[in-house]
DNA sequence: GCCAACGTTGGC
DNA sequence: GCCAACGTTGGC
């Protein structure tokens, strides 16, 4: 089982100083099979995280964070009102879930560019051409490579 | 804003 | 079950 993990967000959306403030924030919205199934059936609590900044003038790693709470169901698929709400779920039959991450540091931007730069990366899931998915599994000697490179 | 890559939907 | 059409992601 996967120990470490990489999770996209848009700074504009949701940003590493976001999460410095609130601490530890359910990670809702998330409308991908493969993710969720990581979030329901994979992700731990202590499990570690690159929190990365996507679309934006710099993507790249923008800090820590670690699994805090295990999957349950996202409630913005019950909500109407919410950008992410499915007709298709109900309560009983939920298709969403959502595990919670709390945040643990903020680093240097790790640009996208700077990673690509280190062939002990070059087989990462985020820096496969196509590569869409905002929640990847990450090698513990990749995790410990950009602990390396963090401290 | 462009566009490649990929996931989802729905007609057949 | 196939596959074209469409929508989304995300780097540039």
């Amino acid at each position: 089982m996967p120990r470490y993990w990489l999770m996209k967000s848009e700074p504009t959306e949701y940003s590493i100083d976001d999460l410095a403030r609130e601490g530890a924030v359910p990670w809702f919205g998330v409308r991908n099979y493969q993710a969720r199934n990581f979030m329901r059936d994979q992700m731990k609590v202590g499990d570690g995280v690159l929190f990365y900044h996507s679309s934006c003038a710099e993507p790249g790693i923008a800090g820590i964070a670690e699994v805090s709470a295990p999957a349950y169901p996202d409630a913005t698929q019950f909500d109407p009102k919410s950008r992410y709400f499915d007709p298709k779920a109900t309560p009983e039959r939920p298709r969403w879930f959502n595990v919670e991450v709390r945040f643990v540091r903020k680093t240097r931007l790790l640009s996208l560019a700077e990673l690509r730069s280190y062939p002990a990366l070059a087989r990462m899931r985020v820096l496969q051409k196509g590569n869409r998915l905002s929640i990847t599994p990450v090698d513990p000697a990749e995790w410990d490579f950009i602990m390396r490179l963090l401290s």
